[in-house]
DNA sequence: CGGTGAGCTAACAATATTGTTAAACACGAG
DNA sequence: CTCGTGTTTAACAATATTGTTAGCTCACCG
């Protein structure tokens, strides 16, 4: 071999990204540990030996993504100069283009996390306290920004779980809702330049006095 | 035995209910079929007796489960005569509360349909004449109501994908959300009642003119 | 009654999938 | 060179999962 030390970080690696993709394409069931080897490029056996077994493999992917979605939450905390409703503005986009960027994410997640109930808690031990100050945090800026006229009342949970959804589901369901769109086979791009717009103006009028 | 054709209906039916639940519960890949004889309380083999495969089993699921969702569509031709916002309003209304009927359905069938892309071209043969007659009449509708000013003009697909988004997701991510609202320990009646009208009061500020 | 057939069971077969092992290999350190 | 260590391979073992079969039971029908 011309460079070994490129080689052996080769080989973890190479299993690590096709298993991120299989697992990420078919979750953990539909995942197989001979299809991860193939396409890696590598031998059967070599999985076994550099990660033991199935979901030891899975967990490295996994906490990475866990880790993915963690940091998606770090773009409410964007631009906190600019005037409120801009402010608000500018994060809801920046969610959807962190959405946007990682479009498999969210299904694979919710799906893991839902058939796998005490990784749920842990990963909820993880973020809980950081989401509750991060909750508390806007929602005492949006009561602020409500007493001077800019934005009605609101509760601010309800509001993350609006952009949430809509920042997300079109993602998840977008096979089906081509069907909707139906005659018109729709450019991808186009649909996610409408979809970041929408988002984005349905909270503003939400957010409405 | 004392009914011998109850017990027949029984254990096809008794099949097909603890495969509903596994399937549901865990997918096709997840879905073991001992574990669905074992529920259902009959042996092994009594599954491949009346369904022959696994597959065979999971499609007579599943067939159900796509009209279901064919089914839900039709709430939006509901009510007619009713002032076109009222009417909006019930329509929402009503599409929520088949969701929330029918909680674990639409990841269910999503994730069916995107891991079997035939199926989904299937579904999409079934429905998409339907759907697409459907979008075209509301588009009608709405656009009158523009005229009249009692709503923005809108593109009826983007409200339609924004219901769809605002009814779906906080179900298919209840477990994940739980998460936001951390501290408080949320009642689940009470979380459908203020996602209900959210989604309605979303949509109307959404359409006014 | 005897036999017929649908429903049923237990044991088995076949396959898919994961996991293991012994031996070969590459390569740097001593 | 050769020894040792980490890597790789091919073949195998173990288990999980699906699917099949031969034969039993029993209500029912002539």
């Amino acid at each position: 071999m011309v460079n070994k030390i490129t080689d052996d970080k080769n080989t973890e690696e190479l299993i690590l990204l096709a298993a991120e993709h299989e697992f990420m394409t078919y979750g953990y069931n539909g995942a197989k540990t001979v299809r991860i080897a193939s396409s890696a490029g590598v031998t059967h056996a070599m999985l076994h030996y550099y990660f033991r077994t199935k979901e030891n493999l899975f967990n490295k992917v996994f906490e990475e993504k866990q880790k993915l979605v963690a940091k998606s939450m770090e773009v409410f905390f964007l631009n906190p100069d600019l005037p409120f409703l801009e402010r608000i503005k500018a994060v809801i986009e920046a969610h959807f283009d962190f959405v946007a960027n990682n479009q498999a994410l969210p299904r694979f997640v919710i799906n893991e996390l839902i058939s796998n109930p005490e990784k749920l808690s842990l990963f909820k031990d993880q973020i809980s306290e950081f989401v509750g100050t991060l909750v508390a945090l806007i929602q005492k800026e949006a009561d602020e920004a409500a007493k001077q006229g800019i934005i009605r009342r609101v509760n601010v949970t309800d509001i993350l779980i609006d952009v949430a959804s809509l920042n997300i589901f079109p993602f998840v369901a977008f096979p089906l809702l081509q069907i909707i769109k139906g005659d018109c086979l729709i450019d991808r791009e186009e649909f996610i330049a409408t979809r970041r717009k929408e988002s984005v103006e349905v909270i503003m009028q939400r957010l409405k006095p």
